[in-house]
DNA sequence: ATTAATAGTTAATAATACTAACTATTAATA
DNA sequence: TATTAATAGTTAGTATTATTAACTATTAAT
C-alpha cells in the first residue's frame, strides 16, 4: 500500500474535488448568462424536445421534484424556459425552451467543449475515450453497492476565499 | 459532436454523480462509526503525525477553518480526536488521534479499499494506474482555468428517495 | 511599545435539499 | 358510476452546512 496521502484518501474525494473545480471553471465562463449551474436542464430539453415534464427532468438529472420546481421557477424568471400544460394529461406541465434559451445554447455547448478540452489537455483522444469508459464502468459498479443516500449541493459562493 | 445526452452534458456532472455514489457506498459501510464523512481528517493526521494544526488540515483538505472547527468539535465529541495547544506557539492547536481513532483506522482503510476495488472492478491494474494519472492531469489542468468558487456539500440524507 | 499578522472561535446569514402536507387531475376498481 | 388510489406539481417549514464578519489570544514585525 502506498504511503502517499492522495492514494490513501478515498477515491471519491479526488472525484469530488475534480467536479468542484470543473464547475467553478464552467460557471465562470457562463456567469453572464445568469443561469447558475442549470445548463443541464436546457441541454436535456434541447435533446428531448418539447415534451419534457418536470418529473421526467427530475428523473433524468437525478434530483427531487421539489428542487425541480425551484429551478424551473428560477429559469422562468430569467426567461429561459416556459411552462405549458399538457392538454392530453392536464396534470403534466411541459417545460419548453424560449427563444432566449435557444439563442444561448450554442454558447453553453462551446463553454463546455472549451472546459472539457482544457481539462483533458495532454491526454490523447483515444485515451480520453478510455477514460470516459472507465468513469462509466465505475458508475455502474458503484450502483450495485449498498449505499446511503447522499446529496450534493453546488452552491455559488459570493465572495473571496 | 455526439447527440448522446450523456456526452453533451458537462463532464463535471458525471464526476459529481460518481463522487456522490462513491460516498454513498463508503459512508454506508462506515455508518456504525458515527463519523459522518470525516475520515479524511483522520487519515491525514495518521499520515502526518501529531503536529497537524487546524489551519494545516483546512489547507490540505481544501476547506475553510470555520468549517474545520465544526468538524473537529464533532470528532472531539465522538472521541476520535483531541485538541492540544502547541507550547512553542500557543496560538496553534494540534489535532491528535485518540486511541479510539487509531483502533478504527484499519477498518476505515479497509472500507476504502473495498469500495475502490468494487468501483474499479473490470479495469485492469495498469489501467487503474492510468486512470489515476488522468484524474490528476485533469485536476492540474483545471486549476489553471479562471473559476468561480463553488462548494460541494455532502450531506447525509435522512430518509427515502 | 505599538502595530500587524496569525490561529482559532462565535454568531448570524444564506443557500439548498429534505419531509410533509397540500391541490388538481387521471386511472383503477368495486 | 362512485369511490379510491395514483400521479404531477406546489407550498411551507425544517435541517444542514458553507459563508461572512466580528471577535479573543498569541506571536511577529517595526
Amino acid at each position: 500500500m502506498s504511503n502517499n496521502i492522495c492514494d490513501r484518501l478515498p477515491l471519491g474525494r479526488s472525484l469530488a474535488i475534480l467536479a468542484k473545480t470543473y464547475y467553478g471553471a464552467l460557471t465562470k465562463r457562463l456567469e453572464h448568462l445568469e443561469i447558475e449551474r442549470y445548463y443541464s436542464i436546457l441541454i436535456l430539453i434541447e435533446n428531448q424536445g418539447d415534451n419534457c415534464t418536470q418529473q421526467f427532468i427530475s428523473d433524468e438529472l437525478i434530483m427531487d421534484k421539489v428542487s425541480m420546481v425551484r429551478i424551473v421557477d428560477y429559469l422562468i424568471e430569467k426567461k429561459y424556459v416556459k411552462k405549458v400544460v399538457n392538454s392530453k394529461d392536464r396534470r403534466e406541465h411541459f417545460i419548453q425552451l424560449t427563444k432566449k434559451a435557444i439563442e444561448v445554447l450554442p454558447a453553453i455547448h462551446q463553454a463546455i467543449d472549451e472546459v472539457n478540452s482544457a481539462a483533458l489537455k495532454g491526454i490523447a483522444k483515444e485515451k480520453q475515450k478510455e477514460l470516459y469508459n472507465y468513469l462509466n464502468t465505475i458508475q455502474i459498479n458503484l450502483t450495485y453497492l449498498p449505499s446511503q443516500k447522499i446529496y450534493i449541493n453546488y452552491k455559488k459562493a459570493s465572495k473571496k476565499v
